[in-house]
DNA sequence: GTATGAAGGTTTGTGGCACAAACTAGTTTG
DNA sequence: CAAACTAGTTTGTGCCACAAACCTTCATAC
């Protein structure tokens, strides 16, 4: 193995299982590059179904990784959601253990034994 | 959003669950770069039980991605592992839409709306 | 005024999967 | 022969992603 392979690995391993699903990871991608973000955007910008969306954004709440404000947008209930400051850093620091994974892997297909 | 973001978000939703997979990213990682490896070795480098670890590689070699060559070293068995060249294309696929993703978040923890 | 459908969600049900404990099979040691 | 170790596989379980079903309010048609 090169050097440093194995904290790559183990950077990998300890992967925070909350952010590495992709239907959460869509979602903290789109609300890292907005203020806030609609229900019912993030539910096309994620190409998700609204109950798959409610109980991931639940989850994330739950972990306090974005804020969900519910509010009326005249006589509608509206959903807003925001990542939060620890959503940020959770997502920073998922980011750099993806970047140390994938300085370890081989440009090229080809077998470099 | 940034220009690119929602074909990054694509990516992403997109991701090969068979390979986003921590342990499985793991093991085909270790492989990547070795002609092959001992079931002992992996067992070790992925801090993986060997239950867990049987279980992941019947799940990829199922797949094509990795071979699995069992034969006697002296009178024990020994099972060896090899990434396939489909499972350094799925790899390489991976990875580059890591990148795709990584480069749409913002670098800094701060505020950017 | 009452079906009909759409907006904006939440709750419920279920199939699949990651994980470890238990088990199998053979080997070495005492 | 029995105990313990090596090398793995099979079994059991608890969690979780996903979508279907459901709820409530508003708009429109009849």
């Amino acid at each position: 193995m090169k050097p440093g392979a194995q904290a790559a690995i183990d950077g990998v391993l300890g992967l925070d299982r909350l952010v590495h699903e992709p239907a959460r990871l869509a979602i903290l991608t789109v609300l890292s590059q907005a203020e806030f973000a609609e229900f019912g955007f993030l539910e096309m910008a994620c190409r998700l179904t609204k109950g798959n969306l409610s109980s991931h954004l639940s989850k994330l709440e739950a972990a306090g990784l974005v804020a969900i404000e519910k509010r009326f947008q005249g006589k509608r209930p509206q959903t807003r959601v925001a990542i939060t400051d620890a959503g940020r850093e959770a997502l920073t620091a998922y980011r750099e253990q993806l970047s140390a994974l994938i300085r370890q892997v081989p440009k090229k297909a080809a077998r470099d034994g």
